[in-house]
DNA sequence: GTCGACATTCTATTGCAATAGAATAATGGG
DNA sequence: CCCATTATTCTATTGCAATAGAATGTCGAC
């Protein structure tokens, strides 16, 4: 199942990604040190994570866990700029990040040597 | 330079790649036909294409041609999509399409060779 | 069982993308 | 020059993401 989440979604996401799991509070207090957010700004966003199945909350204490995984979401994304923008095909992305000509030669040989290099199994 | 399209925008790009170029007037009726979008619509979006930048027309006939082309705006995407989510890191963003489950393994192996057969000079 | 810390909800504001109706202007064929 | 077509502007609505103040609820420590 997938689950559409909002930047403001993201940015508490990537605070459990990093963190493993924190109470209410340290999302809060985290987030309000690093992008300046009210407590109550945090509290909204977690409760929509939490709605939107992205986030669980374990007792006692409040723990607040990721449901979904970095990766997850990662390929989420990637799919849908693959479908808005690539036809739905992923080999014109990598053709386009092959052909970026704001990369080093360095970094495209790179990603060439990467991909060469991942065993033929996933 | 970096031009941000929404959606919208987007819209109207598409057409324009597609066609070549393209009167207001012929924009409005591909996009009634496609999506349903009003006549007024259609220039309003038109509008800010070319407040951004992305359109240009030309006299005489209100010619309208795409000043991004489609790889420019895939790559400005990508850029924005791996920096959000992949730390800004080309190579996660390849390891996680290979990585992606949901691509049936001949897609994947598809992707491997396509890179494979890439000369090292783009 | 009271108090303070923490959690939650309620409600509101702001900003902006998306969409479009109505009015107005420009333009070219006759 | 006039008319019809086309182009443009003006203005408005709707919806929703982002943000947060204020009020209320909960729960453990003492």
């Amino acid at each position: 199942m997938e689950i559409k989440l909002f930047d403001s979604e993201l940015k508490v996401m990537e605070v459990l990604w990093d963190l493993g799991e924190a109470s209410a509070k340290t999302l809060a207090e985290v987030l309000a040190e690093t992008i300046g957010w009210s407590k109550t700004t945090t509290y909204t966003v977690i409760k929509k994570c939490l709605d939107k199945g992205a986030v669980l909350r374990e007792e006692p204490g409040f723990i607040c866990r990721a449901a979904v995984t970095r990766e997850q979401v990662r390929q989420w994304e990637t799919a849908e700029l693959v479908g808005k923008l690539f036809g739905g095909r992923e080999d014109r992305l990598i053709a386009s990040l092959l052909g970026d000509s704001r990369l080093t030669p360095e970094a495209i040989e790179k990603l060439r040597q990467m991909v060469r290099e991942m065993g033929s199994t996933v």
